[in-house]
DNA sequence: TATGAATGAGAATTCATTCAT
DNA sequence: CATGAATGAATTCTCATTCAT
């Protein structure tokens, strides 16, 4: 069935294997999606999960850096495109379409912790800011929002969107297009509050 | 041997304190909650939990149906408001800021089903369309969206909000902001896609 | 839907609407019925059943003995039929006929004990023992069977009936007849061991 | 903190132990047995059955196969025994000699089902079919009987000797002897009814 | 490295029974 | 007499985790 990988050494084969059947089940059955499942997917003995991370919330986390790292290295890319306005317009919708459910990933983050993790949040924040900075410069984007909060709103768009019966696969684009006329500049008030710290 | 029985409290009493106690587990550890943590911080035995309610289905069920109803009484309430415009706002900022996780509601809804649930969410998006019409046509909101649109909407402020770390309770007011500022008719491109069906 | 009950005094009405509501219910779900269950079908309580039976064991036995009753005075009539063989075989065939599975009657009984079950009992084994005598003179039955023999026997046809998935409802007949035909003096070699005892 | 391990068994071990305890639990309880005392009986944890079983019907299952299986290749080396009449007798002795009250596995197995279960079964009423042809055709048996009808009485003798209150271990010989004489073809009125189907 | 086996800690749910009204 | 309410004990089953091989 699954196309014959490229055979790397029978260790990180099966440490790819887990981390991509995780991505499924969580998928599938969302975050408590469970270690025998996932090892099933996978082809491997419950045991071996135990093998490559040292419990549950360690094999999520995993999942989640990986995933941030490649949100982050797209972010990194688009903050050398010519438009800063459309830069994060294309951030925004491209992290929305990968569709997997970042968002819970910052919940869960802080208990699971481990350095990886902070490391690679940390990052996506500073890249999230020079994003939004170089935006509102291009007066592409209203002065009073930080990275933060986008990091935070970017998240809203495909959560929203799953609690919709029978719509289709896309209406996550009808809300990141209102979230983006939101954070638009003109015609808007001053936000109330202050925007959330990094910690 | 026989431990001291609890003094006897009447049905109605002990059936109110459940609604309680799982809307306050809800709160704390999400919608899976235990049983037996609920039936402890209402004071009753598990077995009670199941004299009262059917299964734990149907205890979610039946708090998410009282809160509902409480923001369905709001918002026929606002109905008669004078300003259309200023109507909405407030029943998505009231709506908000009893931060009751009112987002897994409707997900979690179809699957719990009861009659009472499909019928004060039916009527919960009646009134919904008819705030939002209402808004239309002062001109406050944007013509392409539904009642639908907006009930999907108002569970993204407090949701969002939930993952910043160490944020002011009120973070979730920011993004409401922004998210009513999104909703202005002014300055809104054509929005993708098409308003999610009501099943 | 039940048809006007002769309105005796109200305790005994729901005692012997308890009764009856406990005979469908174990003829539905063998002998664990639920307590919750039997009280439905009566239309009462569940505290009611305790209130007219000290125990689920009780109820068991009252049933029971109810049921050996109107056994027992079948067979008394019978004691008084012409012919002695014809009557046992009546006897056997009518008791089936009732296809009460009285034979874990007999099981439960050691247990559930209780003073008339006991006496209900005796009483049955000595009809039964008069019966046999009959018929063994009138020479209709082997000389080396007991009424204790024959009390066992006579659950076996619906038993043995009961396993056979989709049988007409009348199999227990057959099982019967070779039972009959065991029970003939003519070429049958002694019996092994010897009859059990009463008690 | 941590208790000392049980000194570690093979799997096939602990399987064989299991099927052995539920056997015994079976014998005296009865069929519905609690999983915690089988588990206890049999010197392991609860968790450790499902870890062998996927549920206590499949644990019923593999027991009453067995069993089966034990019966089915008594039958048919029987089936190459030079006397087919006493042949069949042996067989209903031994079957009932193992006092395992094979009689509920019929019933019980059309809703536990399970693959292997159907075979067996299968299998055991084709050898049934033919010990009884076999000793028709010695005139050892009356002709109307089929082998299912056989399989259902084998199961009577030990059933009903089972209610006498303080027998011998042997009583089931007499009720066996009673309804081998009644198999016997001479002075045998024809059945009523048809014999059961197997399905 | 990988795994089958084993398990303790819960999970939801059922049930016979008791008590105050 | 009747009952709604309450509960302790038990039941089946799940799951993350550990260990010996």
């Amino acid at each position: 069935m699954t196309p014959p990988r490229a055979p790397r050494s029978d260790g990180l084969h099966n440490r790819a294997a887990l981390l991509d059947a995780a991505g499924a089940a969580y998928a599938e059955h969302g975050f408590d999606a469970s270690i025998a499942d996932i090892a099933r997917r996978a082809g491997v003995a419950k045991a071996t999960v135990f093998h490559h991370f040292a419990s549950k919330d360690a094999l999520l986390a995993a999942v989640l850096v990986q995933r941030l790292q490649k949100l982050l290295d797209l972010g990194e890319r688009l903050l050398e495109a010519e438009e800063p306005g459309a830069a994060l317009m294309e951030f925004l919708a491209l992290s929305a379409q990968q569709r997997q459910q970042n968002d819970l990933a910052f919940a869960r983050t802080v208990e699971a912790a481990g350095e990886q993790m902070n490391e690679v949040r940390d990052r996506m924040f500073t890249v999230l800011d020079a994003l939004v900075l170089r935006a509102q410069e291009a007066g592409a984007v209203r002065r009073d929002v930080t990275g933060m909060d986008v990091a935070l709103l970017m998240c809203a768009p495909t959560h929203v969107a799953a609690f919709a019966p029978n719509a289709e696969p896309d209406l996550w684009r009808r809300y990141l297009a209102i979230i983006l006329d939101g954070l638009h500049p003109q015609g808007a008030g001053p936000l109330p509050g202050q925007a959330p710290p990094r910690h």
